[in-house]
DNA sequence: TCGGATCTACGAATAATTTCGTAGAAAAAT
DNA sequence: ATTTTTCTACGAAATTATTCGTAGATCCGA
């Protein structure tokens, strides 16, 4: 799996989320979002907006990459990811895990649930998860 | 807190793992690891190994970034980190569940137990941090 | 002492990613 | 019918990160 960009990143939240979409509309969508998470961008001077053919540009190359399918509709086009959510989640954290906790998966849980003051509804889901993995283990035995 | 680029988070491990390093000793260490981790490295076509005069600079930019310290040693410097290790991960951290999992930490936690096959005596530590933390939640209230 | 090895410093080459300007076509509005 | 808006396509500028070459100083061994 090829690894997506972060900017690719921010267009496939927004396709996982609201399926087949013109560039207008992720645009769009993208502008909308809380500036944090367009933050990290590189043109310190502007608007604080992401333009219009900055994100077509992302996504032609992200077509082009074959992360995105499109069809034509009237003039313009829409998008559709080609990336599974959690397939791409699922390798963007492999690496991430990789190279800032050494490939620890436990190290990483315990520095994302110590760190933000989990709930106690957060708690139960990992409670019930983690049952269910043992509960998983025990059948392979 | 400054958030460290790939090149530095590598260097920072060794500095976290070895204390008050040279360049030299930074450098081999990172020649030493499993190619895996020195991967994503942009000179496709050379030797593999990260050269000296890389490792230098990128020492010299955080030295000047203030991320390290670093003391006349003989002919040569000795670097200290000056960014913790722990907070420099959490940071980490922080930054990439916002922007892959928008910013839940329980769909990362799920992601990284579920994608990866715990093993017992990882989910036996995994569920003492959480009866830890539901100590605090109680004492809490 | 000479020559090679090793150090720092520095600047520029190389890369990867993102942003933007411009052009041309098609559609919509006036 | 003309103007304005809204598309795509494309290329190049800008930005950031990494790698490397070279120069000058110092050390160390033969």
């Amino acid at each position: 799996m090829q690894k997506p960009t972060d900017a690719e990143v921010n267009v496939l939240h927004i396709l996982w989320a609201k399926g087949s979409s013109t560039v207008r509309e992720v645009n769009d969508a993208l502008n909308e979002q809380t500036p944090a998470l367009r933050a990290g961008r590189r043109n310190a001077g502007s608007t604080g907006e992401v333009g219009y053919t900055t994100t077509l540009k992302i996504m032609q190359i992200m077509y082009e990459k074959g992360m995105l399918s499109r069809e034509e509709d009237g003039r313009t086009h829409r998008y559709l990811a080609l990336v599974g959510e959690q397939d791409t989640k699922g390798a963007l954290l492999q690496n991430f895990m990789e190279s800032t906790f050494r490939g620890s998966a436990l190290d990483l849980v315990i520095q994302a649930l110590g760190g933000h003051d989990a709930n106690q509804d957060e708690l139960e889901k990992i409670k019930a998860l983690i049952a269910e993995m043992e509960e998983k283990q025990k059948n392979k035995l």
